[in-house]
DNA sequence: GTTATGGATGTAATAACATAACAAAATGAA
DNA sequence: TTCATTTTGTTATGTTATTACATCCATAAC
């Protein structure tokens, strides 16, 4: 978990962006939590630290962390985790267990780009796989 | 459009499910849509021809005409498509054009099925592609 | 060091999406 | 008909997300 902070940081220097304390804050949340987290569950939990935080203190804070691939956003679920793997394009397709809420990332999948439409370019792909975990048969 | 409606009621009478005049009536709206519609946009149609549709009255609707395997639910959009194939399982695979909202099913695609966790038992997946289609280019 | 500038955050309000819970009505089988 | 089941009506509320504008803060130009 401080590897997913460092890592943060050091990107976010590379790349000449920002990664201030309630950015880091989001980040250590989102990271601190084995199961993808509701904005408004952050919401409650950076209460703490800051008791001014309203909706959009949180929104912003996962959005400067998408786009600078820290975090990814779980469409079916509404939810959000932090990328393992910071920084690494975002092929990223997600196996997320319907039992114990636990995702596992997997980087790199090149799905089906063989019998997709005739001249279709894809932007970004959304790949989500729900099912159970080995530890949940 | 009339060709979906009809498989639609040939479906349910295999399948001993009913679709009632609601239902038939939603999904008419949701196939008429060459892109993919929101449950509100349904909700202020359906008024029309039914003054006392409430928020549920079409989300259940659309429950059913998902458990039917007559539309798909767009995660990323929050919307809803008909199902050009309906009733043919659910390896759905969407392209979806951001700048005309067209949406291209292609199925059965089995998307990297190989580098997936051990073990891990796929229940049902979400696969999006989002970007520019020929026509838009 | 002051001051412009842009980026980041604060704040209030509300929009957009979805469900819970219970009542009433319609359907079909006994 | 009566009963059980499914469908729809209805009210209320829960959840997720954005708009719009104000204020603050860091930085670099002067």
């Amino acid at each position: 978990m401080p590897d997913i902070l460092d890592d943060a940081e050091r990107l976010c220097a590379q790349n000449g962006v920002r990664l201030t304390p309630l950015r880091r804050r989001v980040l250590e949340l989102v990271a601190g939590s084995k199961a993808p987290v509701k904005a408004y569950d952050l919401l409650s939990r950076i209460d703490q630290s800051n008791a001014n935080a309203k909706p959009p203190t949180v929104y912003r804070a996962l959005d400067f962390l998408m786009e600078a691939g820290l975090v990814h956003r779980v469409e079916a679920l509404n939810a959000f985790i932090a990328c393992p793997q910071a920084g690494h394009g975002h092929a990223a397709m997600l196996y997320v267990c319907e039992d114990c809420a636990n995702v596992t990332e997997v980087q790199g999948a090149r799905p089906g780009q063989d019998n997709k439409p005739d001249g279709f370019a894809v932007k970004r792909s959304v790949i989500e796989h729900y099912g159970k975990c080995i530890d949940c048969r």
